[in-house]
DNA sequence: TTTCAAATGAAAATTGTTTCTATTTATCTC
DNA sequence: GAGATAAATAGAAACAATTTTCATTTGAAA
C-alpha cells in the first residue's frame, strides 16, 4: 500500500526517499508558500543530517515535475507551494501571512488573442499572480506586516 | 530648456546627473529589457569610472519612482524596461530576443471580483506577464534560443 | 560662490543558491 | 533475501548577483 506521495514520486521517476516524502508532507500541511530554508528548518529536527542543498535539489525536481509551484516574490527568493488543484489556475498570495488561495479566473483566451492579433507573436507561458491580504488578515488589521 | 528625462528626474526629486540621464537614454533606445550589467557595459565606455553599484542604485530608484518596470525572468535576475505607455497595462516578453511589447488586455476587474467574492480578501497588486516569441523571432525559427 | 544633502566609486561584505565529491540508499534483478 | 547500480545525499566549498560601507565628489539651491 503506497501513500499518495509515494505514487507521485514514482510517476515522476523520482525515488521515494524519506526526506522527499517529508518535504511534501510539510508543504501539504501548510497552505502557505515556503522557502527552501523554511522547509529545512522544519525538518532538521526529524532528520539530523538534512542538508540545505538536498532541499534545494528536491524542491527544484518537484517543481520541474509539476508537483509544486513557485511563488513570485518581491524579494526574489525562491518560494514553493503545493497546490492540490489539478486544473489550470492562478494564485492569490497574502502579503501578510503567506497564505495561498486559488483564483479560478484566467484570461488565457483573451491573452492569446491579444498576442496573436496585435503582437503577432506566440504565447509560450504566462504569469498571473495576485498579491493582497487574505480574509483572516483583513480582520486583524494592525498586525499586518506588508513587506 | 530641459530634456524629457531631466524633467522626469526632477519630478521624482532625483538629481539629474549625467549618468542617470545616460541610463534612461540607453533604456529608451532599446525596446528590450536590460540587466544592470547590460547597462553598465553599454555605458562604461562613455563614463570611465561608472560603478556597478551606481547602476543598481539608480535603476532601483527609477523603478520605485515608476519610471521603469521590472521584468519577471526565469533566471531570477534583475531586468528593467522603460515603457513609454503611461496607462495601466502589461507586457509581452520575447524569450528569444528580449523584446518587450505592450499588452492592452488586463483582467483587473474580474480579478478584483474573484478575490472579493471567493477569497474575501483585498487586492494590493497583480502581476501579469506573457512570455513567448515575438513576430520577428517567429519568422527566423532555428535561431531561437529559449532559455 | 557657498553650502549641503544627494550621488558616486571602489572595495568589501553579504547571502541565497549551486557545485563538487565521496558516501549512502532506494530499487531492480536474480 | 542478497547483490548490483544508478540515484540521492551530506558536507564543504564555490559562486555570483546584489548590497553595504565610507570617503570623496557633485548637483542645485540660496
Ligand atoms: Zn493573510
Ligand atoms: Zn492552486
Ligand atoms: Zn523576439
Ligand atoms: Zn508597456
Amino acid at each position: 500500500m503506497k501513500t499518495k506521495f509515494e505514487r507521485i514520486l514514482r510517476s515522476l521517476n523520482l525515488k521515494s526517499t524519506p526526506k522527499r516524502i517529508a518535504m511534501l508532507e510539510v508543504l501539504d500541511d501548510e497552505q502557505v508558500y515556503l522557502s527552501p530554508e523554511d522547509i529545512w528548518l522544519r525538518l532538521k529536527k526529524r532528520f539530523r543530517t538534512l542538508g540545505l542543498p538536498t532541499v534545494y535539489r528536491n524542491l527544484e525536481g518537484l517543481f520541474e515535475g509539476g508537483v509544486i509551484s513557485r511563488v513570485i516574490h518581491p524579494d526574489r527568493k525562491l518560494y514553493y507551494y503545493l497546490c492540490r488543484n489539478e486544473e489550470h489556475h492562478h494564485h492569490f498570495i497574502c502579503m501578510s501571512c503567506r497564505r495561498v488561495e486559488d483564483v479560478r479566473f484566467c484570461a488565457e483566451r483573451e491573452l492569446q488573442e491579444a498576442v496573436r492579433s496585435g503582437i503577432r507573436g506566440k504565447v509560450l507561458s504566462h504569469i498571473l499572480q495576485i498579491n493582497g491580504l487574505c480574509h483572516a488578515c483583513l480582520k486583524k488589521e494592525g498586525t499586518v506586516h506588508v513587506s
